[in-house]
DNA sequence: CTCTTGACTGGTT
DNA sequence: GAACCAGCCAAGA
């Protein structure tokens, strides 16, 4: 598929992808992109999807590690922990439990 | 244009 | 496992 238009707009796209109770990486996302040493600006595309447009789930997405870096961007700080765990995430002290079974690769689910 | 900051990652100590 | 370092790159001052 076409990746060469925007960055942020295949970014977005694939975190539309992540299904329901699943979650992936900034790196993961970047890979996928062809831009795994740009995981930063990952981050940053997230934090513009949240001005720009909050269709995004930009709470499906941690660092490699499974933990919530990025909660403190949202609305509130528990908002992403929140969202998680209604979709069935289980979180102890920011990080994502069972990470490997919820982790979700894009170059491999895709 | 330069400098700093940061939702990151991978390697080394 | 924690701490530190080096790449990486967009945005804002």
């Amino acid at each position: 598929m076409p990746l060469d238009k925007d960055f942020y707009t295949n970014v977005f796209d694939v975190v539309k992808l992540i299904p329901k109770g699943r979650a992936t990486s900034y790196g993961a996302i970047a890979k996928y992109l062809g831009a795994s040493r740009s995981s930063r600006v990952v981050g940053w595309a997230m934090n513009q999807s949240i001005k720009n447009d909050s269709t995004i789930p930009a709470h499906r997405v941690v660092n490699r590690l499974g933990v919530l870096s990025g909660k403190i961007h949202f609305q509130t700080p528990n908002t992403m922990q929140e969202k998680l765990e209604v979709e069935g995430v289980v979180i102890v002290k920011d990080q994502i439990q069972k990470w490997k079974e919820v982790f979700w690769d894009p170059d491999v689910e895709l």
